[in-house]
DNA sequence: TGCAAATTTAACCGATTGGTTGAAGATGTG
DNA sequence: CACATCTTCAACCAATCGGTTAAATTTGCA
């Protein structure tokens, strides 16, 4: 399972950003993802590899292609990090600690 | 504005998280967030150095003291970036839950 | 077989990162 | 004023990052 710092890290950098908008549109193959970007091959073979060490995408080779494919799930721990800091304002803070407490008996402050 | 690029850089290293964690709680001096961490009260003056450019905190000095303060607002792009991948509109309170159990074990606060 | 295509590997480079230590600034207080 | 407190600055270091080029590897095909 990769780790928030692994997949934080991985999304802070633009052209991998852009690779990920790409997949979701379709899978593609490495070459096709390397077409729009003006850096060499072997830069983006590198960009694909932090992607997927960090779960955001998984990589499958059939013949002398290897596919890329978007694996949005490991956004999800990031996604629930962020949210509980850009919205404990908009919802009641003291009410989600309530039910979280409700939740998990003995969870205390 | 932070770029997406600082602000996904900045949430990246788990010291940093961390710093963000104990924000949430109040607002803090420098000395005492640096308190729980094992290393240099310079190396946390730099950390909170990355977080302040890519806003995810902002700083105020009086007297002697400099005060820190979340900013939860400069989450709110990453946060829309990472909802172009579908999933993750709202908080899942039930992923949330089980986030806090793995990133702060045996931790509710 | 022999060649072209798809991709990675290796070696290298300059810039950045995350940490250190020690000195230097500011600012309250006796 | 003298001194302690709070914080940053400066210089340094090893490791990592994002890129390059050139060579190697794997595979498909005439």
């Amino acid at each position: 399972m990769a780790s928030l710092d692994t997949v934080f890290a991985a999304l802070a950098d633009p052209t991998r950003r852009a690779i990920l908008q790409m997949l979701l549109e379709d899978d593609m193959a490495v070459t096709d993802v390397a077409e729009p970007f003006e850096m060499s091959l072997a830069a983006i073979s590198k960009h694909l590899t932090v992607l997927t060490s960090a779960g955001l995408i998984s990589q499958e080779k059939r013949g002398r292609v290897k596919w890329c494919k978007l694996e949005p799930d490991a956004l999800r721990d990031a996604s629930v990090w962020m949210q509980s800091f850009g919205q404990f304002e908009a919802v009641n803070l003291d009410a989600f600690e309530a039910f979280l407490e409700k939740e998990l008996p003995g969870a205390q402050d």
